[in-house]
DNA sequence: GTCTATACAACGATAGAC
DNA sequence: GTCTATCGTTGTATAGAC
C-alpha cells in the first residue's frame, strides 16, 4: 500500500539550481533532505528490516539513527553500545535487532547512504555549461547537503575506518571518484595543467569536508553556511584565476 | 646519568629556516623528529613511566606507540585491545602498564605530544618579516611536521573523540589558538577584512591537515610532500593575491 | 622489570514468552 | 512487533611469582 518515494532516484530529473545559490534555495529544491531520508534508508534496506508495517518502521529507524550519531559523535561508534542505543531510543535489545543486523551493518547503513548522495549529487549541476560555475555547483552542493545531513556526513567521514577491509575501500573508491569529477571540471577550465587540476581537486575536497568535519569550529565563530560557502568558491576560484604561473 | 635532551624545549633557539624551504632542509635542521621523540615521551613523562632504566624504557615506548599506531590505523583505538597490543610488542599485559596508567592515559600521552609541537613549532619562523612569508613557513612546518610525524598527528586528529570531555576542550583549544596566528599573520598582510582573515585561516588548517587525514590519497597518486606543500601555499597566496572583491 | 594467572565487569547476540 | 532473560565471549586491570 505504502508506495516507494525514490524508486531508481537520481537527482537528473529534479528542478535544476541556479548557476550560484544559497542554502535556503537548495533546501527548498533538494529532492532529499533530513526528514524524508528516513524513508530513503527504509527503502534501500527492505528485505534487511525484518519489521514490516512502515510507519512503525520510519518512527524506529528515525530513532535509531539519531542516537547513534549522538552517542558516535560523543564517545565514538566503536565505545558506544547496544545497551546505550537501547537506552536512548527507548527499544529494548530485541527490539533493536528488528532493525539491524548487527552493530557493523547498522554503520554499513549510514555509509551506504551518504555515499550514494555524494556519488550522485553532481549530476544535479551537470546541465551548467560552463565548467567553473558546474564546479562551484558541487561544491555548494557538497556542502549544502553536509549542512542538511551533518550527523550523517560527520559518522561517515569519522567511523569508516569501523568497517571491514572491503567497505573501507568502497569508500575510498567513491572519494577519489568525486574528486575526480572536480579535476575534470579543473582541467577544463583550460586555466589548470593535469596535475596542478588533480592537487586542487584535492584541496577543494578537503575544503568542503571542512564543514561537517570542523563543525564546532564554524558553530562557535557563528559563521553561517552561506559564508562558508561563499569562502571556499573564493579561493577555489582564485587559484583558477592565476592561470598557471605563480 | 642520562641527561634530558629537551630541558624547556623551544624552537626558538634553533637554527632558523629560510623564507621558503622543502622537506629536505627540514628535516635537516628540525631539533625533533622521528628517531629523537621517543626521549621526548620519556621525558615529558618522567613520573608515570614506572621503569626507570632510560634504554629499556625508550626502547619498549617506541614499540608500545609504533604498535599501537598501527592498530588503531587499521582498526581504531577503541577497536584495538590492550591483548593485541601485547601481542605486537611482545610484552605482557604486566609488563605494559610499566608504561601506561590505562589505555586512555596512552591516547593522552600521544595527543600530548603533538598538541605542544603544533602550539609552540611557529616560534621557528617568527624572524621572517613578511607576514606572508611568515604565514608560508608556518604552514610548510605544519605539513613538514605531519609528514615526519604522520602517524602521531593521524592518531591525534583521528582518535580525539576517544578523550574525555576536558582534554577534548584542551584539543579544540590548541586549534583555535593555531589558527587565530595565522589569522592574524592574514590580517597583517593588509590584504584581507578580518573575517576573511580568520576564515582563509579555516581553510588553511584544513588544506595543511588533509596531508596526514588523506595519506592514502596522495601515496596513491605519488604526490610527494613538497609538492603537495606547494600546491597548498600556492593556493592562500591567490587568496591572498585577490587583495579583497573578487 | 617482566611474567603468568586471574578477577570481574560489560559486551554482542539470541531464545522464547507475550 | 516488542519484551525479558540469559548465553558465551572479550574487555581492562591487578596480584603475586620470578
Amino acid at each position: 500500500m505504502d508506495e516507494p518515494r525514490f524508486p531508481g532516484f537520481t537527482f537528473a530529473e529534479f528542478q535544476p539550481l541556479p548557476v550560484s545559490f544559497g542554502f535556503a534555495a537548495f533546501r527548498k529544491l533538494t529532492p532529499l533532505d533530513d526528514r524524508n531520508i528516513w524513508e530513503f534508508v527504509y527503502e534501500r534496506n527492505i528485505g534487511k528490516i525484518g519489521v514490516k508495517r512502515k510507519h512503525t518502521a520510519l518512527d524506529n529507524l528515525e530513532k535509531i539513527f539519531v542516537a547513534t550519531f549522538r552517542l558516535a559523535n560523543t564517545i565514538g561508534f566503536r565505545a558506544m553500545t547496544l545497551r546505550d542505543l537501547c537506552r536512548e531510543t527507548g527499544l529494548s535489545m530485541g527490539g533493536l535487532y528488528g532493525y539491524i543486523e548487527s552493530k557493523d551493518q547498522l554503520a554499513a547503513m549510514i555509509e551506504d547512504v551518504i555515499r550514494h548522495i555524494s556519488e550522485i549529487s553532481h549530476q544535479w549541476f551537470s546541465h551548467i555549461p560552463d565548467p567553473l560555475d558546474q564546479l562551484e555547483g558541487c561544491l555548494r552542493g557538497y556542502i549544502y547537503f553536509s549542512e542538511l545531513l551533518q550527523p550523517w556526513f560527520y559518522f561517515v567521514f569519522l567511523e569508516s575506518r569501523a568497517l571491514d577491509q572491503e567497505q573501507r575501500n568502497i569508500a575510498k573508491d567513491a572519494e577519489l571518484r568525486v574528486q575526480a569529477h572536480l579535476a575534470l571540471l579543473l582541467k577544463d577550465t583550460g586555466a589548470l595543467a593535469l596535475d596542478d587540476a588533480h592537487l586542487l581537486a584535492a584541496h577543494c575536497m578537503a575544503l568542503v569536508q571542512d564543514w561537517h568535519l570542523k563543525r564546532w569550529k564554524y558553530r562557535t565563530a557563528d559563521i553561517s553556511v552561506d559564508a562558508f560557502a561563499d569562502s571556499v568558491v573564493k579561493v577555489v576560484r582564485a587559484r583558477v584565476g592565476l592561470r598557471g604561473a605563480p
